[in-house]
RNA sequence: GCCCCGGUAGCCCAAUGGCAGAGGCAGGCGACUUAAAAUCGCCACAGUGUGGGUUCGACCCCCACCCGGGGUACCA
């Protein structure tokens, strides 16, 4: 009986558990390690650390959960796990806070930690407390400015004046993902392109082992987020020519991936936003200069939506100038179009109107001719020319038929393989074989050479904010850079009191004459650079870090990454697929090339997973469909909420809340606890005396599920898990009773599993049913108590069930012994009457016999 | 437009080319109860988006298409 006054022992109470668990865990810091000098093999599992803004949410409650199965699967697999925390701490929504509320960035960005930091431990997180760091502390941030004086000597930090996306409401440089369909991503207001001198990061240096270490992530990492890499740093390959224009003092070059089709390029496009369009229109005469500034006015007045509209007329200027073909001699006439980018290549192209879409598209807007060089109908078969200019000579191939190639008539250019045509020494050739000879061609006459490009660009780390890492650079009053010295860092963030954060178009630390007014090593009066780092700087090295925060004397210590690094388990969403993963690949690089590291990869293996999301919809405030990660908490318990992340299906699909049922996952937590109440055999108890069916649902799970864990199938251990739940209390209810040995082996292992996914249930589960060893310290936690062999003896089933199919369709089943022969189970399935029903009077044609699992009679089909 | 992922019961999801169902939610029935809740037990429900193909045998492999989701887009 129960009453408020004396609760019921037997009945399960999250918030009683977690209550009595916590104090014990925060005792005993059972996840800290120290640098291991034991031999145990080692894990790095790392989750993406998270932005300290306001508490902790749905998404956290799902990646935390996890990371933190991977976690805890590798320590009871025996494993020594670093897992680490921090917070990136630096960013734009504390200035933005600063900007509403007048709160101090500083006091507003730790108070958020202090509250994600409680509600993570209340959540279980097997975290070593031990390593916090946050990037906004001067102890983190004066190693970025470290990392940037490096690769300032290096040559890989420089200044230039560039294009950048500026957004006229904020007032502030935008980073391009903060453009989000050419509007800014908080305010909406159409970002513009302004010319800006700021600091960037040569990534392009990188692109090619970017692009090609890619393959050494391939089946570790998601194949999607290999994809969106790979696209992102977009690699062409194909030739530089050089073309020369009438009147102009150098010639021009273009990049091209078809140089097979040189012999087709009937005009040139300049982007007309470029220098080079701009230089040509100069010479040309005042008509052509009138009308082509119009047509730049008028493309500089487009959105970038507009630009990006592929659907729109294509829109040009002739520039009254002519370049001449390298190979054909020819001129061809030069235009400015905006289908063309000033920013990609070199700014200008050779048209093949022919054999290229957009090239089609604009020769038939404005009259400009058309010349076939790749006859698309004839057969090619693989890179070798299937055509000897012998066989040509004899007119063996036979030309296609001209209606079918003309381009210009159906308005499809012919972009796919064939045989070369009207190119001189390239004709018979197939276009892998052209595109070599082409630019051997080229080579030879020293009008072209192969070439790559990449859509990949520098990265732009200067932010003109407040609330981020103070860039280490001065300038003397003759405008030189000189780099700060490494024993003055770290430049402190001046304290935000009396800073203006509102958008003005400049760094809030210009104002502030206390920081900038300073002297050169050698005391001349400089200036500081006001600008702060993209906060992206500061996650691409965190996890290095993570090895000593407390390290005042360096980034990190080598021989400690050498032992721990790299991650072996990254666990995050796939929003950062893109830019985070590939900055911190980059600077792994650029410190294994500097000698610090020994691997060029920062993470082996990299889990994404979905969203939390509630009716289809992603939750929002503004869309007032939230789940608040607290009440969630308070109404069903931790351990029922980290099961629902597990329970909902694979971890990289989205969980609509709607869908799921943290009702359920209670429920089922209660049935696995109250099953340690009832088990009434001594700890000591010899499970090979118990239940042997049940002994071998038992260990036909343990000899699963850590597959299914490895795989990331949580889903289905969960399930597993529960099945072994069912078959116990079936066991205890209607079979051998709660006194079998077996039943208290069963129950031991569902606590071992559920350690994974529901911490507290599980510790408590362990407790009850007499195997805390508290002497034991942290080892005496079922955290640390090991994963169970499987039994081999147990894995081999008495009989199976073997299924006789006629025509595909099951007729008949019956036990065998799994030893059984084909011939003998054919047999079997001959004599059997439901067999023989099914086949009739038709005659067998074919009789397929797998032991010791099915037999498929195969009738000769009328 | 191009690329990738998915489509299995009312719902979420399982299923080395071999009986379509492991698990759960919601539902129905029953046991327990004075009653209800909780608990325990039992039950039903789809032939795997569509059309072809390969195979003795296809949710699984191949082709085409439909629907949903994501990525990317004058990138030469």
């Amino acid at each position: 009986m129960t009453d408020e006054l004396h609760p019921d022992e037997n009945a399960y109470d999250p918030a009683r558990i977690e209550a009595h668990w916590a104090p014990i865990w925060d005792e005993l810091q059972p996840f800290t390690v120290d640098d291991p000098a034991d031999s145990k093999p080692r894990k790095y599992v790392l989750d993406m650390f998270p932005y300290p803004s306001g508490d902790l949410h749905m998404g956290h409650a799902e990646v935390y959960a996890l990371g933190d199965i991977v976690a805890r699967y590798w320590r009871q697999q025996g494993f020594t796990v670093l897992h680490p925390i921090g917070w990136d701490s630096f960013g734009l929504p504390a200035e933005n806070a600063a900007i509403k509320r007048g709160a101090d960035p500083r006091q507003w960005t730790y108070e958020n930690i202090a509250q994600q930091k409680a509600s993570m431990k209340r959540y279980a997180t097997s975290f070593d407390w031990s390593r916090v760091l946050h990037t906004s502390d001067p102890e983190y941030y004066r190693w970025n400015q470290w990392l940037f004086l490096t690769m300032y000597e290096k040559g890989l930090a420089y200044r230039k004046a560039s294009w950048v996306n500026w957004c006229p409401n904020d007032q502030t440089v935008l980073a391009n993902e903060q453009v989000v369909e050419g509007a800014c991503e908080r305010c909406g207001a159409i970002a513009e392109k302004k010319k800006l001198t700021q600091w960037y990061f040569k990534i392009t240096d990188y692109a090619d082992r970017l692009l090609d270490d890619l393959n050494q992530l391939e089946g570790a990492w998601p194949s999607k987020v290999l994809t969106m890499q790979r696209n992102w740093i977009g690699r062409s390959t194909g030739a530089d020519v050089d073309f020369v224009i009438e009147g102009h003092h150098s010639p021009v070059t273009v990049f091209t991936t078809r140089p097979d089709t040189l012999f087709g390029a009937t005009f040139m496009v300049v982007a007309p936003d470029s220098d080079l369009a701009a230089e040509l229109a100069a010479g040309a005469t005042p008509e052509v200069r009138m009308a082509f500034q119009a047509y730049l006015d008028e493309v500089q007045k487009k959105t970038e939506i507009d630009r990006q509209d592929t659907s729109r007329e294509k829109t040009g200027v002739f520039l009254d100038r002519f370049a001449i073909n390298p190979v054909t001699g020819e001129r061809i006439p030069v235009w400015a179009a905006d289908y063309v980018l000033a920013d990609y290549g070199h700014g200008a192209i050779m048209a093949v109107p022919a054999h290229d879409q957009r090239d089609l598209d604009f020769a038939r807007a404005h009259g400009l001719p058309v010349t076939v060089v790749v006859d698309t109908n004839a057969p090619v078969t693989g890179a070798i020319p299937v055509i000897t200019p012998e066989m040509l000579e004899s007119g063996d191939p036979h030309p296609s038929e001209p209606a079918a190639l003309d381009p210009l008539a159906t308005g499809e250019a012919l972009t796919g393989d064939g045989r070369m045509i009207n190119s001189g020494p390239l004709d018979g050739l197939s276009k892998q074989n052209a595109i070599k000879r082409a630019i051997e061609l080229l080579e030879g006459r020293g009008t072209g050479r192969a070439s790559k490009t990449y859509r990949l660009r520098d990265w732009l780390i200067s932010r003109q904010r407040y609330w981020g890492t103070p860039i280490p650079i001065m300038y003397t009053d003759d405008g030189t850079e000189v780099p700060v010295p490494l024993d003055a860092l770290p430049v402190l963030l001046p304290d935000a009191a009396g800073i203006d954060m509102k958008p003005k178009g400049t760094s809030p630390l210009g104002g502030v004459a206390a920081f900038v007014e300073t002297t050169t090593p050698d005391g001349q009066p400089a200036r500081r650079d006001t600008d702060t780092m993209d906060t992206f700087v500061d996650s691409s090295w965190y996890f290095l870090r993570f090895l000593n925060p407390s390290d005042s004397t360096q980034a990190f210590d080598p021989a400690l990454a050498e032992k721990w690094a790299p991650v072996d388990q990254y666990v995050g969403g796939v929003e950062h697929a893109i830019l985070h993963l590939l900055y911190a690949r980059f600077i792994t690089k650029v410190l294994f090339d500097l000698g610090y590291v020994s691997f060029t990869e920062p993470f082996s293996a990299l889990l994404n997973q979905g969203m939390v999301i509630l009716d289809g919809a992603k939750m929002s405030k503004s869309k007032g469909n939230l789940v608040y990660f607290t009440e969630e908490l308070d109404s069903y318990g931790v351990d029922a909420v980290r099961l629902t992340m597990a329970f909902a299906g694979p971890p990289e699909d989205d969980i609509d809340w709607r869908d799921v049922s943290v009702t359920g996952s209670q429920k089922f937590l209660a049935r696995a606890w109250r099953l340690s109440g009832e088990v009434t055999s001594p700890v000591d108890a010899d499970p090979a005396m118990g239940d042997q069916a049940l002994r071998r649902v038992t260990h036909r799970f343990l000899s699963d599920v850590p597959g299914l864990i490895e795989a990331f199938k949580f889903n289905v251990a969960v399930a597993r898990t529960m099945e072994l739940v069912n078959a116990i209390r079936k066991t205890v209810d209607t079979g051998a009773g709660p006194a079998d040995a077996a039943v208290r082996e069963a129950v031991e292992v569902v606590a071992i599993a559920l350690s994974l996914f529901a911490p507290y249930t599980a510790e408590d589960m362990w407790s009850r049913l007499g195997r805390r060893d508290e002497a034991a310290g942290r080892d005496g936690l079922v955290a640390f108590a090991g994963w169970r062999k499987a039994d081999p003896m147990l894995l081999i089933d008495e009989t199976v069930t073997a299924i006789v199919q006629v025509d595909g369709k099951m007729r008949d089943k019956f036990e065998v012994s799994p030893t059984i022969g084909n011939d003998e189970l054919e047999a079997l399935a001959r004599a059997s009457e439901a067999v023989k029903r099914a086949v009739g009077d038709r005659e067998i044609a074919q009789v397929i016999a797998r032991a010791p699992r099915i037999v498929n009679i195969a009738t000769v089909k009328p």
